[in-house]
DNA sequence: ATTGACCTTCCAGCAGGTGGAACCCCTATC
DNA sequence: GATAGGGGTTCCACCTGCTGGAAGGTCAAT
C-alpha cells in the first residue's frame, strides 16, 4: 500500500503519515522506487494512532500505548494510569475553559454592540486586577 | 520602571513581555543603557493582554482589541463581535474535550487495571473503525 | 575590585503538524 | 517519442505563544 491509499483509508493526511514515521511512530518499508510501502500491520498501527490523537492523548502518550499493545504482557493498570492522567488533564481543561466562558458570556451579555463606544468587555480587560500595581 | 519591575506588577514573565515587544503589542521606551523604560500606559497595556490573554484570546484577537481600545470613537458592536467568536470557540473545543471525557471516562471505567493484559482501552483504540480498510 | 542581581541580544526548542518548492515515477494518450 | 496527469520523494519554513539558555553589558553595594 502506498501513502495515498493509507491516507484514504485511516483518515490521517499522507503529510502526518510522513510525519509520524519521521518521529518514529510507524516505520513502513520502501519499494524499488522509494515510495513507502505500508504493511497492514503499519495501517493498524495509524489507525491506532488516529484514534488515540482523536481522544486527545498526547503523541508520547500514543508511544507509550503502542509499546503496551505490543507488548502483550502488559499490565492493564499501566494503560490505565496513562488514560486517568489524560483524562485528568482533560478535567483541568475542561474546568479551565468553562470558566473562561462564564466570565466571556457574562461581559458578552454586559456589552450592547451597538455604534456606541461604551463596551464593558473593554472596560474589563482595562481595569481588572489594578490592585496590583498601585 | 525595568523590566522586572512590570513582570512582577503584571504578573507577565520577562520573556514575555520581551516577546510582546519583538510582535509590536507595546512599545516601551529605552533609557540610555539600553534598558527598556515601561510607562504607565505601557504597564497598562501589558495588563490588559494579561487579562485578554488569560480569557483565551488569541495574540491576533488582543492586538484587535487593543486597537479598539485606543480608538475611543470605535463601535461596541465590533469588540463584541470578536468577543462572540471566541466565545464559540471555547464553546466548540469544550464540546470537543467533553465528548473526548465521556468516552475516555467510559473506556477507563471499563479496564480492571490490575496485573493482566487485557484492556478495553487498547482493543478499542486497536479495533474503533476498521471498517474504512477491509 | 568583585559580587550578585539586574538587564541585553540571539538562537533553539516545545507540540503537532501544515504548506510549498523542486524534483522523481508511472501510466495513458496522441 | 513527447507530454500530461496524478502519484510519490525530500527538505525547509511556518504556525501559536511562548520558554530556556548562552554570552555578555550595567549597576549598586560591599
Amino acid at each position: 500500500m502506498n501513502i495515498g491509499d493509507v491516507a484514504n483509508c485511516s483518515g490521517l493526511p499522507a503529510k502526518t503519515i510522513r510525519y509520524y514515521e519521521e518521529i518514529g511512530l510507524v516505520q513502513p518499508l520502501r519499494s524499488a522506487n522509494g515510495y513507502r510501502t505500508f504493511r497492514e500491520s503499519d495501517v493498524h498501527r495509524l489507525a491506532f494512532l488516529g484514534r488515540a490523537r482523536a481522544l486527545g492523548f498526547t503523541i508520547e502518550d500514543c508511544r507509550s500505548l503502542l509499546k503496551l499493545y505490543a507488548d502483550t504482557d502488559r499490565a492493564s493498570a499501566e494503560v490505565k494510569q496513562i488514560a486517568e492522567e489524560h483524562l485528568e488533564r482533560i478535567d483541568r481543561k475542561i474546568a479551565e475553559l468553562t470558566e473562561m466562558r462564564a466570565t466571556l458570556a457574562h461581559l458578552v451579555d454586559a456589552c450592547a454592540g451597538d455604534q456606541r463606544p461604551d463596551c464593558p468587555i473593554l472596560a474589563d480587560l482595562a481595569t481588572a486586577q489594578e490592585e496590583d500595581c498601585h
